[in-house]
DNA sequence: GGCTGATATATCAGATATGATATATCTACG
DNA sequence: CGTAGATATATCATATCTGATATATCAGCC
């Protein structure tokens, strides 16, 4: 079971998490998902740190540097779509993609 | 290298690669972003096939069958969030999903 | 042929994610 | 302290994706 502490530090990136009723209105599949995404996110900032600044990075997408911060922080305004471009952009191949995912449950 | 015929059916379902030279702007990132939509598309067409109709797994991801007819049939106006939501709504885990994506390139 | 359920295609108004911009905070170094 | 580079936060107009709806096509069966 998640702890209280997890609660708020997700609800505080915007995720639906505010009380203990909306935390459990949220069903498995949509927990996986969050969760998918918490991990690309966490996987991105590792993988960006060691290669490039933000704005580096921002800039082989396209994307801005306010933006690839909330990326790497679970902001929960951030796509899927974004974090896998993103990841992408640091060399990250679909074999460890696969590996991040796969590695959440 | 990806053929002619393979373009033309990229570009049927709304995929940039219309003409050669539009199609070798394309990074080689943005080239496995593109696949791996595909491979979880047809892993979802898969998947769903077994279990359910089209309007019963819309139903529970609060969709539409159109919706999930154009995400089975790899159109681009459907994002990597509606795919993987789909997906997971087929009981698909982590580690499957993280398979589908592995499997590309 | 006609009927039924499933899937595909077209259109569209509304919701959500987006990049841009400004600015604030942090960290290290002089 | 002050300055510089990196990262975080706030706001916002616009682009993109969304579910809804209508309708078309397809497959199997009578």
């Amino acid at each position: 079971m998640m702890d209280q502490a997890k609660r708020e530090r997700l609800a505080s990136k915007g995720w639906k998490v505010g009380t203990v009723s909306d935390f459990l209105e949220l069903t498995a599949e949509e927990a996986i998902f969050v969760e998918i995404k918490l991990a690309l996110s966490q996987n991105l900032k590792e993988r960006r740190q060691k290669l490039m600044t933000q704005t580096e990075l921002a800039s082989k997408i396209s994307s801005s540097q306010p933006r690839i911060a909330k990326a790497e922080n679970g902001d929960a305004s951030v796509s899927i779509e974004l974090l896998i471009r993103a990841v992408l952009a640091t060399g990250a191949t679909p074999q460890e993609i696969g590996q991040v995912i796969a590695g959440v449950g």
